[in-house]
DNA sequence: CGTATTTGACCTGCGC
DNA sequence: GCGCAGGTCAAATACG
């Protein structure tokens, strides 16, 4: 309902050092400019401005930033949210460049099963206390996988990036009086989250945060030729 | 009828 | 240990 009642700022690249912190104190922010594409990519993300066939933000809005950050709290939680912006693990070479985020260095992703178990019962719902997941919690905590965000000046919260998303909650966050949704990969293999705010400095920037990587194609192209191998 | 969204409750992690 | 905040689940509801 937002989308042409006003009038659209169009595309406004605001490279705004302002932005040294987003909505999460322990992120860092990478100045990607451009080349958030070529990140994306390793992602498996493609936001391809020029081709509105594939993906782009063709919905009135419009890539502002991108930012990544690393978050292999898996170990060292407590520590994790004061080493991202020494984070060793970066590359020098990445001022306008988001981290080497793969899930190379964090093994817990490499095993797609670590997301996927059949008892997906996260130990929440108001099961009853037979014998939740808190196994897991014993000696690891949650499987947090590698995230990176992007901000976008729209009017819409929900930017199209080419997948197809299922909302699955909404939280009002504390430093922010707009909530924050919930998003998840709508392929049940996939287990990507995307979480969507908007920002408290600046109504008009959406926070978009991607978690994890595609284990497919966009929707936009269910069948690709994926198994030309044959 | 099937799928997506909404929303309250519950769980986990962290700071004090 | 307690309280707060974030994150997730699942039933109910809405919509195509």
């Amino acid at each position: 309902m937002d989308e042409g009642d006003k009038s659209d700022p169009g595309p406004e690249f605001t490279s705004n050092s302002s932005w040294s912190l987003g909505p999460d104190p322990d992120s860092v922010y990478f100045f990607a400019n451009d080349r958030e594409s070529s990140i994306l990519g390793e992602f498996g993300w493609n936001f391809q401005p020029d081709d509105p066939n594939r993906a782009g933000l063709h919905d009135g809005s419009d890539l502002t930033e991108g930012f990544g950050f690393q978050d292999h709290e898996d170990s060292n939680k407590s520590s994790h949210r004061a080493l991202q912006s020494s984070d060793p693990a970066l590359p020098v070479g990445s001022e306008s460049k988001v981290g080497d985020l793969t899930a190379s260095s964090n093994p817990s992703v490499s095993s797609s099963s670590s997301e996927d178990p059949p008892e997906k019962s996260t130990g929440s719902g108001g099961k009853p206390p037979e014998i939740p997941n808190k196994v897991r919690k014993k000696g690891q905590k949650r499987i947090r996988q590698p995230r990176f965000a992007f901000m976008t000046k729209s009017e819409v919260d929900h930017l199209e990036d080419g997948y197809r998303w299922r909302k699955y909650g909404q939280k009002a966050v504390k430093n922010s009086p707009f909530p924050r949704s919930y998003y998840r990969c709508t392929n049940s293999r996939c287990t990507v989250k995307k979480r969507v705010e908007r920002s408290s400095e600046d109504p008009t920037i959406v926070i978009t945060t991607y978690e994890g990587q595609h284990c497919h194609h966009t929707v936009g192209f269910p069948r690709v030729s994926t198994d030309s191998s044959r």
